[in-house]
DNA sequence: TTGCATTTAAAACACTTGTATGAAACTATC
DNA sequence: GATAGTTTCATACAAGTGTTTTAAATGCAA
């Protein structure tokens, strides 16, 4: 592999169409026109279509993963195996929102790719997704840490709710924009941050094992 | 139109097999083959396939946008104009839950080609969602009737995430099972009604305007 | 340079896709 | 029962797809 030039040409020009234009019309000779590069050299380097959109998929999440982990560890590790719920959510949402939504990655390429690979959710990219349950259950486990009291339901129902809010909140950043008509503030990533963890924190917190410790809120 | 066999033919053997195996690799050719008519037919009948997935669409979406409405409407005029706000938001994400998630529906037909267009998101389909901002714009001016204190930018927040983990939990609902080793039912879809709302309850009731009547929150 | 593996190149392959055509079969009306 | 309009059918079409092939070029080591 002597440059590796053409390989990540491909790789460059194939994330920006595909933030661009979606997964669903972008051929694979639109990616090496893009790229100054011969239609061969897609199957050579990657084997398959659906290797290099795999490619480019894992890339960008194994980055948010180990930042998501990264946070929950220093958590726990700060806390002697207890992390607050908040910062265990931050930890969660944080990452992948901070990775899509504000003002200059809304522009960024690798934001606006990851955006179209959680709006079309193509085959490969689904497969990948399906590995993730590890990673989930490692958010579960700490919840559960801190929240002792709470049942194994009520854990993965918040932490699905979390994700809801987060992701949801990214795939139909536009819709949300032009319904409440720019008032909401998508380019403040940490007021969306802050907004999610405070929703979820309250959704796992309320009702039955309420009464030891209200948590503070997240700050607003 | 002598008997519309042909066409309800193509309709039924289209929305199964978009249900089974998702809009990517299901082909003209195997919907004629299913429905046991020819491949000219859908075109003659639809126009392109295009048209043939809209209407599928379309017709399974008013009638959850109807029964929607029928809630809201019947909400405010009981209460005068002004519905509390977990009725508000029970009529928005109840008809939607209850027709994707439960026992039957998770088998019927319809249900699961609904969870595909909400996971797959294919063109004809993006483009009539995109027509549904004013619906929502509907449930956004009954929440602020019923929640006059609370800014327009909160408001949509709450719509936001109460979609959000609505939609989130119908289209991950396999994931959850999951993850949840079988904990959390999604069978029993007035439980799922009733999370969802009081959570979105209390994302738009809590903090700052929560004093006068801290609302009642939904049915466990 | 010579030899060898890696990389690029042009072209064609094999196949699937949605759609269009034109004739045949059918249905209902006069 | 002929006719006009509708529906069905077999088939062809045209375009586009990812992938393969075969050969040429390139880089690197001996």
């Amino acid at each position: 592999m002597a440059s590796d030039h053409t390989r990540s040409a491909i790789l460059a020009a194939a994330e920006r169409l595909y933030a661009d234009r979606g997964f669903g019309d972008v051929t694979l000779r639109d990616i090496v026109a893009e790229a100054n590069v011969n239609l061969a050299a897609v199957n050579y380097h990657f084997g398959s279509k659906d290797e290099l959109i795999a490619e480019l998929f894992v890339t960008r999440s194994i980055a948010t993963n180990r930042e998501r982990l990264r946070e929950l560890k220093a958590a726990e590790e700060q806390g002697g195996g207890r992390a607050p719920i908040e910062v265990i959510l931050r930890a969660l949402v944080g990452p992948t929102l901070r990775g899509c939504l504000g003002p200059e990655n809304q522009r960024s390429t690798a934001a606006r790719f990851m955006i179209r690979a959680s709006i079309e959710s193509v085959p490969p990219i689904r497969r990948i997704k399906n590995r993730e349950i590890d990673h989930l259950r490692k958010f579960a486990g700490a919840m559960r840490r801190s929240l002792p009291d709470r049942s194994d339901i009520d854990i993965h129902w918040g932490l699905n709710f979390a994700l809801a809010m987060a992701h949801h909140t990214i795939r139909e950043s536009e819709r949300l924009t032009k319904l409440s008509e720019g008032k909401c503030d998508l380019d403040d990533v940490e007021d969306v941050v802050a907004r999610v963890v405070s929703v979820a924190t309250m959704a796992l917190t309320s009702g039955k094992a309420e009464a030891k410790a209200p948590s503070r809120l997240a700050a607003r």
